[in-house]
DNA sequence: GTCCAGGTTTTTA
DNA sequence: TAAAAACATGGA
């Protein structure tokens, strides 16, 4: 089993409650856990199943490096400056939440938004960590209670988005297995999930390889590197794909100008 | 002061 | 139906 690149994973951009420390470590809050944890430490995270899962040890991520590479030279090259990635199987309401707060927003206040609101009313784990506030909790406040997080208009998002999981409205876990349009369709519903944030929670919060976010920087790259090509021909991995390109994207964004 | 940020909703023609 | 404007917030 290969060993998970802690910075590649986690600054990636599909992750928004890690913090590297000035030693050099990781400090990090999923699924009501805490753990801090440096590169040295990342192999035995297989021995705990929880993180395991969570920074999907078992995908074979050799297999579908060497898949995604061989379309495009592009590609290729983006893989070898990321070869350490993985996808995260983070929490879909956390996910939810995450990239609600993320439309039309940057990623350093996206971070301060998330961190606000598990401070507010998430358990604390001790040492200035908190979990991620249950939908439950979310679902019982106004908008004015979100005032503290400094989100602006998208507080009322998050309280449709709490009140419709809370209620059984949507059920997060179900589009673990539901065909992904019905996924999506479902994701939809939620006010201020358009297509981009759906296929977010779709690839990051469910694990669904297929999504494939098109932001304002994927646009970019698909219009500059593939133009002929659509989302589905990258395959059935072509989420992991995205996240390649988009970090590829970010580090050279000159290479990106018409 | 203006522009922009891992978009989406609302308004307007 | 399609294009434009509005949406909160804060840093550059």
């Amino acid at each position: 089993m290969e060993t998970v690149d802690l910075q590649q994973t986690l600054s990636c951009g599909q992750c928004f409650r890690w913090q590297p420390q000035a030693d050099g470590s990781w400090w990090g809050v999923a699924g009501g856990r805490a753990l801090r944890l440096r590169q040295e430490q990342a192999a035995g995270l297989a021995q705990d199943p929880f993180w395991r899962r969570y920074f999907d040890l078992d995908g074979d991520y050799p297999a579908l490096r060497a898949r995604l590479a061989a379309l495009h030279p592009v590609l290729r090259q983006a893989i070898a400056q990321a070869p350490g990635l993985h996808l995260l199987r983070q929490d879909p309401w956390e996910a939810l939440c995450s990239f609600l707060l993320s439309q039309n927003n940057n990623i350093p206040r996206i971070q301060g938004c998330v961190q606000r609101l598990c401070q507010a009313f998430g358990a604390p784990l001790g040492e200035g960590l908190y979990a991620f506030p249950a939908a439950q909790t979310l679902a019982q406040l106004e908008e004015a209670d979100l005032a503290p997080l400094r989100c602006g208009y998208r507080a009322r998002y998050l309280l449709d988005a709490a009140r419709q999981v809370s209620s059984g409205g949507l059920d997060l876990h179900a589009l673990r297995t539901a065909p992904v349009e019905q996924a999506r369709a479902a994701l939809r519903g939620v006010c201020g999930v358009g297509p981009k944030v759906a296929d977010c929670v779709l690839l990051y919060g469910l694990h669904r390889l297929e999504a494939f976010p098109l932001d304002v920087w994927m646009k970019r790259v698909m219009a500059a590197l593939f133009p002929k090509l659509r989302p589905a021909d990258f395959g059935p991995a072509a989420g992991l794909a995205q996240q390649y390109l988009f970090v590829w994207a970010r580090r050279h964004p000159a290479q990106l100008a018409l």
